[in-house]
RNA sequence: GGGAGUGUGGCGCAGUCGGUAAGCGCGCUGGGUUGUGGUCCCAGAGGUCGCGGGUUCGAGUCCCGUCGCUCCUCCCA
């Protein structure tokens, strides 16, 4: 085989197309009942959207972005999230004159340079929602639920829930400060990554994966103690509401997250049904972030989702028809002047939207049939030279091989009636 | 950036110690049915064993390299 696809970037194929369909029309339709409203922003940006918004000490900008530069030496970025783009759009297009809180959501290819496996890839599909203009913790629990009942409207079920709140930035410079306190001392015993982070991303040493980074961290200082009134409030306030929802949630105080523009809430959606890439949903408040990209300080919070792992678990658990659509009915010629026909009758039929194939591999009829066997045609028209001389074309229902003749005249309206009568 | 596995007809796989094993299932084509699918029976087409070197009398099998794919680590969607 001489050309494959590009490392990281996959077909998504006809069989898988029934799942995807499912998903984004679920996206849709839950969006909508929560009022919010789709919003799509370009596949790239320059690159100082991402580097800013995201966060130069951030993996994504530092390692993962698909960045080049363009014929006119701008230096551009195939967005690796789409949070950077959806304020820049906000402040672009004055919305904050247009209306008091924006709520969008979006759904599109993200690209990320890393090492593919299973659930990740370097074109990857996320849908996401982002509200802008209220620090209202009720809208965190809003931004919850509708990532939540997206998933549950999918058939899953076994998702979990983290929570955590990293506070303002003056709460997390106070606990960065004792952290590297606490951690300093401790430096020998961290892996080379978080010793490395001690000073360039404090932070993220919290949810390293690496057990004795994990020992040391356990007994260090916690972020949620560090929490000023109005933080602790909206945090509190989260959990009331979700409580009062009954949604399940575990407290996760290491739970930091990979962006820097994150304050305040920050939580991931998790199945325990999938690998090592478990997270299904990641979002938080990002209130700092309009102000960050030259606004009105104005609050805000949202959410992303990964497709390919939310397909890959309803391929999984099959909780999604494995086909879609099928054909009403297959026409099958056995000659030049049958064919001649069924082209025009082809072309009615689809006018009155029934979903309608003939042969273009010069089958025998016996083959004609298993090919409307396969795709599951509800009927077949034979048209050969028989019918064709009383003016007529006889009609197999392919469940009960029952055949009747319908005349040429009316038979459209005979076929549509059998199908839809 | 590290680690592990894997590559044999369209798909899924088997291939013993290196020695007529290039094989099976599905699919496909034709026939049984000169114009009738699903079940069944018969026949058939289809493979430079990822690629390139090497070892050997002999390589799908062993060695080296290379390309691709997969998974893990890390991070996350």
């Amino acid at each position: 085989m001489k050309y494959y696809a590009p490392k990281g970037l996959s077909d998504v194929l006809p069989e898988e197309m029934p799942y995807w369909h499912a998903v984004g029309d679920e996206v849709r339709s839950v969006m909508s009942s929560y009022n919010y409203s789709e919003i799509r922003t370009p596949m790239m940006e320059k690159t100082e959207v991402f580097a800013r918004g995201v966060g130069e000490n951030t993996d994504v900008v530092s390692k993962e972005m698909y960045t080049f530069d363009d014929k006119g030496g701008r230096s551009m970025t195939l967005r690796p999230e789409n949070t950077a783009s959806a304020v820049r759009a906000y402040l672009e297009h004055k919305f904050y004159g247009k209306e008091e809180l924006s709520k969008w959501y979006y759904l599109g290819p993200m690209f990320r340079y890393e090492a593919p496996q299973k659930g990740r890839s370097r074109q990857f599909h996320q849908y996401g929602a982002e509200a802008i203009g209220s620090n209202d913790p009720a809208l965190d629990a809003e931004l919850i639920t509708l990532a939540i009942d997206i998933l549950t409207s999918l058939g899953l079920e076994d998702v979990g829930l983290k929570l955590n709140s990293i506070g303002c930035p003056s709460d997390r410079e106070d606990y960065v400060d004792d952290l590297v306190d606490y951690l300093e001392p401790r430096k020998e015993g961290l892996c080379s990554d978080c010793q490395a982070r001690l000073t360039t991303n404090p932070l993220r040493i919290l949810d390293c994966k690496n057990e004795r980074c994990q020992e040391i961290v356990k007994d260090g200082p916690v972020i949620t103690d560090y929490l000023c009134t109005d933080c602790q409030e909206h945090f509190d306030g989260v959990k009331s509401y979700l409580n009062e929802l009954e949604i399940d949630y575990v407290l996760e105080p290491n739970l930091v997250r990979g962006l820097d523009y994150y304050t305040k809430t920050v939580f991931e959606v998790f199945s325990e049904d999938l690998g090592a890439q478990d997270a299904l949903v990641g979002g938080g408040r990002y209130d700092e972030l309009v102000e960050l990209f030259g606004g009105d300080p104005t609050p805000a919070v949202g959410f992303a989702g990964g497709i390919e792992r939310l397909v890959l678990l309803l391929e999984e658990l099959e909780r999604v028809s494995g086909s879609e659509g099928g054909l009403d009915l297959y026409i099958a010629t056995i000659d030049d002047e049958s064919k001649q026909a069924a082209m025009k009758l082809g072309r009615e039929l689809r006018k009155v939207g029934l979903a309608t194939e003939m042969d273009y591999l010069e089958k025998s009829l016996q083959g004609q049939l298993g090919y409307a066997d396969r795709y599951d045609a509800r009927y077949t028209a034979i048209l050969g030279p028989r019918e064709i001389e009383n003016d007529e074309l006889t009609l197999r229902d392919m469940e009960s091989g029952d055949q009747v003749k319908v005349s040429l005249d009316n038979y459209v309206e005979e076929i549509v009636e059998k199908l839809i009568g």
